[in-house]
DNA sequence: TAGATTGTTAATCGATTAACAATC
DNA sequence: TAGATTGTTAATCGATTAACAATC
């Protein structure tokens, strides 16, 4: 079980991985090889088990691998095991959506607080939880054992919140903002840059087109 | 200005570089270096001018790049100045949290239609746009020169709604959908897959606190 | 025991970085 | 012309794939 330095190519495929095996225990079935699990996600088998290997031995010769073994193994590489506290920065339509997204909460990741600038937001509910004004944030942060924070506000205040938060015991942020944030060593932040993400669509669209044309 | 084979990899560097260009250019910078550009972004000098020489020479030696003429031939690489219409399929929180993004409007992503399944939001604007019963999406595919469909719908649908969209002729597909599409070779697809962001991030997090545990 | 399939080492491939000649 | 900085080739690094011995 021991860990260090995993590549975050690796990291990144493993919630794909989670993923199926979780349907695949959905399904009933108990084992499954790395050969079959290839067919199923179009990846190699020796990638999927040089993945697994970084972690230690999941599985067993001749056998394959137990697929409920392995999806909680997985999971608690992941964390899922554990609970995560996070508060919603930014109570506009993209914060409110996250908000009631319930399928979070089953993972462990439990909305504690939602906040925003705007009063004409103050009191609304995302279902159980009020959204609370900007300047309670940073008392509510230290007082509820917040680990992530997601932003959902403009890119003009991202960086000075996060700065805020971080000064305040945040040590996570799921970043909505399309702005780097460039927090201090061992902070971690993951990204989610929605139009960065539409524009490499458009490219990739545009670059088909024009094969196509080429004949 | 040929393009063969880029890798993702660049492609998916691009949107970065365009967004810190159009930064300096709303500056008033007129010209950058490969070094000091590299400062700003925090990658190698070296590899923005790989990355860039995959289209062809923008810059000029012992000059730099002009940064108005590097933003918009990036663009154009993108395809940010064509139009492309687009569909979003799923009209809940997160649908109507995009629809409401007016920032995509502005690089030529013009929403055209939104659809559910649900009659409680048939009618319910988001800007301009009225929500239209899922039956009327494959007339209206066919009928309005729709590039892109975002699917913002449950797993559980989406695989089935995707196969009659490419069958009315969509090209393109943003999926916000926690499930693998599999379509045609030549539909494009790119892929959000929130949760999955979110476990990385929380083993990170977690990877993180275990070694400051060790010390 | 024979067959299957892992864990792991070695080979290959691709992406990043370094170096430098070309040239503005 | 001298200085700066690109475009591009070569070197390095890391990630993926192939191969196979270990072992269930």
């Amino acid at each position: 079980m021991e860990e260090k330095g995993i590549s975050q190519a690796v990291i990144g495929r493993l919630p794909r991985y989670f993923r199926y095996l979780g349907e695949l225990k959905d399904e009933g079935v108990e084992r499954v090889s790395s050969q079959e699990l290839s067919g199923l996600m179009h990846v190699t088998a020796s990638q999927i088990r040089q993945d697994f290997n970084n972690f230690g031995g999941f599985g067993q010769q001749g056998y394959g691998y137990n697929v409920e073994f392995l999806y909680e193994e997985i999971g608690k590489i992941l964390g899922l095991n554990k609970t995560h506290h996070l508060i919603i920065i930014g109570a506009g339509n993209l914060g409110q959506a996250l908000g009631n997204y319930m399928n979070f909460e089953r993972r462990g990741f439990i909305l504690k607080g939602m906040f925003d600038k705007n009063p004409a937001l103050y009191g609304k509910k995302v279902r159980e939880i009020e959204v609370q004004p900007m300047e309670k944030v940073e008392e509510f942060v230290r007082e509820n054992d917040i680990d992530i924070a997601v932003l959902t506000i403009p890119k003009s205040s991202a960086v000075g919140v996060a700065e805020v938060l971080v000064a305040n015991g945040i040590k996570a942020f799921w970043n909505f903002a399309h702005v780097d944030l460039n927090v201090p060593e061992g902070i971690q932040v993951e990204n989610v840059h929605l139009s960065d993400s539409l524009m490499k669509l458009s490219y990739n669209l545009e670059r088909y087109n024009q094969e196509q044309e080429k004949g």
